[in-house]
DNA sequence: GGTTTCGTCCGAAACGTTTTCGGTATAGGG
DNA sequence: CCCTATACCGAAAACGTTTCGGACGAAACC
């Protein structure tokens, strides 16, 4: 059926040592056979097996893309298409293939992360949309296979990560919102079970303590990234506090429902209420008012993630953390 | 490092034959030995290697994602994330795996698509965003693998398709528009090598025929699916006829660019012009007024795609084409 | 009691590569 | 003329599985 290195190396009169020699660019053959071998390669239309070769090399040059859940995270697409063309951009110029895994395939084999990993051979993962509490977040550091996790900082000798600089990302939402005067500013946070609403709640009350602002729980609500949770959030807020003059969002598609919100209560924005959101997705350039927010480099966080992974396996670098540096982008609801 | 199927065999006290059989749940094993090599591969923590396996079984359960040119089709995310998001989570119910391979991965190892594949090993493929002149489409229809190709209807022995029935999605805008009293109705087309451009030229056509309206050409304009060209086509179109009272655009991106052309030129949607989009983008919901559109069932198209491609591998039927069918989804631009 | 049958198990080949080690021939140096 | 260096090539092992064909004993049958 598929012809294979044996019968190149009968059909060129060669043994098959030498059509594997002559194929991979190695010295010691000679210039006349070698030329032989590769016609005879092209005549018979010979592709070299990379499952074969895997087998040998003991390294199959695949990596997975671990994605916890699909489609758990509402509205995750917008960020997770960026990153992952940036992943697989940087991949395919070095010559590795992607292969994606979400948690339900290993749900579906009751069998562990890493067992699922080792069984195919990766030689490196990134992990993409994993929450503090999934239950495998320390077997992706423990591991030996290399891995890179976007979002959350868990690092170890074989694990690097690479996040949007969120604490200040947050700075940089709440600074605005000061500079333009407002003091009473309310925080719709994410939900907890990602690192990185720690990490923006953290901003929010940095920004406010450097202008002597009191940080206080009850100006902080803890809503779920989604649409839905941005309106819950802002109402929850407008109730515990009428003299509040802005608020920011923990992520772009809540500031969008809040904005929506605005709309059916007749409150005005930025006039009565200034919004702020995060992630810069497009949406926020398309709904009216456009939305101030704040930008993660989506695609570039794929790219390093790449980087780093490569890194590991190609000069077998250590772990480490890369931060990327996030964007104010000022629009019309601030 | 890795423990193999050779030690659990000498640390069971059994042959190798015996533990592979053990393990896959052959018959002819005694059921006290069988627990033995069970409990001895746990032990072990034994993983077998999945390209030892491929290679002796000649079949990867591996199918690879064709995409041609990962971010070329601007706005091309919105629909390629969900079609993926279907494919995958069929396919993991089944137990094969997805490989992205762009058209980039190719060119840059200068090697045709079915090479590519070959060398892979791949059982199946299923190939996204291709279009009319692309180079390898013939390339796809006649190459033994099994492949599925989406938004193109190629068919073969061992080619399927799935596309959604674009020229009744078209029927359905034109004939809302028609209903709603318009009679001078534009089409802003995508771009002429894409399929399905010609399907919906061929359904705006024959609405407006069944009206007894006349298809004139200069009602047409053909752009290419972006937001610019919306714009463009709107522009142009309203300066070759200052009667046009409609216009049905081939996706929602340009009738979103066109929307923002018209608040520039204070032209009121639907007021003086309605619209009607295609795609039923997320966006359609967010901007101002929401867009009229043909909703395409795009996880639908993912899952009908993997189940195709399986049916073709594991129960090896033929290369058939699948139509899913639009839904006219009526809001505030029409 | 001999022959079958059945239940268990194993040896060895096969899958398609890469790579180590060594072999042969030719040329060059003394 | 002998020895060594060099250029080229091949045999065979290895990678980790699956599976075919058979072996061995015990039970069953005639």
């Amino acid at each position: 059926m598929t012809v294979t290195i044996r019968e190149v190396a009968k059909a060129a009169g060669v043994s098959i040592t030498t059509v594997s020699r002559a194929l991979n660019g190695y010295s010691d053959v000679n210039l006349d056979t070698k030329r032989k071998v590769l016609e005879v390669a092209e005549r018979l239309n010979y592709r070299p097996s990379q499952v074969a070769r895997s087998l040998v090399m003991k390294r199959t040059r695949t990596i997975g893309l671990l994605i916890s859940d699909f489609n758990r995270e509402p509205g995750g697409q917008y960020f997770m298409f960026d990153v992952l063309a940036g992943i697989h951009e940087r991949l395919a110029a070095v010559g590795y293939d992607l292969t994606l895994v979400s948690t339900t395939t290993a749900q579906q084999r009751l069998v562990s992360y890493l067992d699922l990993c080792t069984e195919k051979r990766f030689d490196g993962v990134i992990v993409m949309g994993i929450r503090l509490d999934d239950p495998y977040v320390h077997e992706v550091v423990e591991a030996p296979l290399p891995s890179v996790v976007i979002d959350l900082p868990l690092i170890s000798k074989h694990c690097a990560y690479v996040m949007t600089d969120n604490v200040n990302g947050s700075r940089f939402a709440v600074r605005h919102l000061l500079e333009r005067g407002h003091r009473k500013i309310g925080f719709v946070n994410g939900h907890q079970q990602a690192a990185v609403s720690q990490e923006r709640r953290r901003g929010y009350e940095d920004a406010l303590r450097v202008q002597k602002i009191p940080y206080e729980e009850d100006w902080v609500y803890n809503a779920d990234f989604t649409l839905q949770g941005g309106i819950r959030g802002l109402k929850e807020l407008l109730e515990r506090h009428k003299d509040m003059t802005a608020v920011y969002f923990a992520s772009d598609l809540m500031a969008i429902g809040a904005l929506r919100y605005c709309r059916e209560q007749g409150i005005q924005v930025p006039g009565d209420l200034a919004i702020v959101g995060f992630d810069n997705i497009d949406l926020t350039q398309f709904v009216s008012p456009t939305v101030s927010t704040i930008a993660q480099p989506r695609y570039e966080m794929g790219t390093t993630a790449t980087d780093l992974l490569i890194g590991m396996l190609d000069d077998n670098r250590l772990g480490e953390g890369r931060m990327l540096s996030p964007e104010l982008i000022v629009r019309e609801t601030s």
